[in-house]
DNA sequence: CACATAATTGAGACTTGCTATCAATACGAG
DNA sequence: CTCGTATTGATAGCAAGTCTCAATTATGTG
């Protein structure tokens, strides 16, 4: 399965219905390619309940489907993840616009630090925060 | 000056008043070697009024002496800063212990990392979230 | 040292972001 | 089509943090 270009699917795999609500939300996310917060979501989605909106993207945390990241100030936004597998992330900080990646190098130097600070590593968090290419204060290339 | 020893003293340097709430936090601060939430630390100074405690931190997040980290689960927590230059860190996901550690490879991968991907680098966040070694499920080493 | 004055404090109202409740509704297996 | 259960949405609630403003306190000056 191609996990997570068919949001409703992945939804269907684990045993939920397939609600009107929960298809608007799902259409509306696979078009976007930026962050989001909650609240803007819900915006965007007028005729679904600010709950159901909120109820959905938990789930869709939940399958792995969407990441929730930090802003460079600390506080919640989130991102449909087109890949299944483990990855992070670079955001850009004016437009939103994420991209993800995977850097081999990455895990392993997360080996090589844990080598050397105490204790056993069990998880981490990556994110790079980039003005991007077609941002304004870049000029697009 | 050895930055993150003596917080008042990083107040004062900034021109802010030495006052008896400023440096019961201060002192308190001090001797913490584990992430605190702001809530958290308001109710160990009871004589300390919660907006003053707030702001207090503020400063200090703002004068770089309390660096503001993500829980794995994406809250926010808090960490007194023992060093002054660019660092991360690794946080004990059971007791909130927390070490500062500044792995040259982690810049030099940064840096191969911006040149593959869009956009240009302006930030970035790194946190290892860990099991110390003095906590029960690893039994003292 | 006493004063003037500007910074600071604290109680509590407010905001923001998110979760829980629960009666009404809609999905979908049979 | 029918029924049982999942789901919805309006609203109340909660957690974390900020704002307001009158009362208080630190500090430079005389």
């Amino acid at each position: 399965m191609i996990p997570y270009t068919n949001l409703m699917a992945v939804l269907e795999g684990l045993g939920y219905r397939a609600t009107a609500p929960r298809k608007a939300i799902a259409k509306l996310l696979e078009q976007k390619h930026e962050t989001f917060t909650l609240e803007a979501l819900s915006e965007e989605l007028p005729s679904v309940g600010r709950a159901t909106v909120f109820r959905t993207i938990k789930l869709l945390l939940e399958a792995g489907a969407v990441c929730k990241l930090a802003t460079i100030d600390g506080s919640q936004m989130y991102s449909l993840c087109r890949v299944d597998h483990h990855h992070h992330h670079s955001v850009c900080v004016e437009c939103g616009a994420v991209e993800e990646f995977r850097a081999a190098a990455v895990e392993g130097l997360i080996g090589a630090i844990s080598a050397e600070i105490p204790g056993e590593v069990i998880d981490h968090r990556i994110e790079l925060y980039v003005v991007c290419d077609s941002c304004p204060s870049r000029g697009s290339k």
